[in-house]
DNA sequence: GCGACAG
DNA sequence: ATCTTGTCGC
């Protein structure tokens, strides 16, 4: 497990993201959808206090029940800016997923991986750190293009950057907005959209996403109280 | 130079 | 992310 870095200004953070971004691995396929583990993480936010707080929420990826929570608070370390997202979140994050009891399998957190001005979102900045298989689902399309995919549940489009796909707009619910897939670390895309599918079967986020939405925000709630 | 911009 | 009521719809 690789320590966080955390930069001390902007300039240093795109040089850190810059530096670790040849640590990615692009050439694993990831664990099969549908089995094993999926771990949620999501951060929330009490800009008053400075305080964050974090949650990773493990589901048997077969039946998406809850088999694992852990979560965490601290203080705001970063602002948010565009781009760096990853040094706001991940130091709260990190300890979340190292209260878990066990092996996290997939983590699926919000946000970008690949589809990030430097290739190297937060998807990919915790999957270097932890060396886990992760993904990123965000909810709308930051800075890139793609046409709108088909209406119904499964439709997909390229997510491009100047032509080069980065990412997958996808349709998880018929008729409702797409969510954006890309790839952290040690998961090809294929792959990262079939977990998407299988984890929105209820709802348009994914399932992990909710659940660890929902605990982040129980948490802050009662580190703040 | 100006606007846009994951959470 | 967060501030926030009612409201439209399945």
């Amino acid at each position: 497990m690789t320590a966080l870095q955390m930069p001390a200004d902007a300039a240093e953070a795109r040089a850190v993201q810059d530096a670790l971004r040849a640590r990615v691995v692009l050439d694993e396929p990831g664990p099969p959808p549908g089995t094993g583990l999926v771990t949620g993480v999501d951060v929330a936010y009490d800009d008053e206090r400075d305080v964050v707080a974090a949650a990773a929420v493990v589901l048997d990826a077969a039946t998406l029940e809850v088999v694992a929570e852990a979560t965490a608070v601290g203080r705001v370390t970063f602002p948010y800016v565009p781009g760096l997202l990853a040094f706001r979140e991940i130091p709260t994050v990190l300890a979340a997923l190292e209260s878990l009891p066990g092996d996290p399998g997939l983590v699926v957190c919000d946000g970008y991986g690949r589809a990030h001005p430097r290739r190297f979102g937060l998807a990919s900045h915790l999957g270097v750190l932890t060396g886990l298989p992760v993904i990123g689902v965000a909810k709308n399309p930051f800075t890139f293009t793609c046409e709108p995919p088909g209406p119904r549940r499964g439709d997909q489009s390229p997510l491009l950057d100047a032509g080069e796909e980065v990412g997958r707009a996808v349709r998880t619910r018929d008729g409702t907005k797409p969510v954006y897939v890309s790839v952290g670390h040690r998961t090809g895309l294929d792959n990262a959209v079939a977990h998407t599918l299988r984890l929105a079967r209820d709802f348009r986020q994914p399932e992990t996403t909710r659940r660890a939405d929902a605990l982040c925000r129980r948490a802050l709630r009662e580190a703040t109280a």
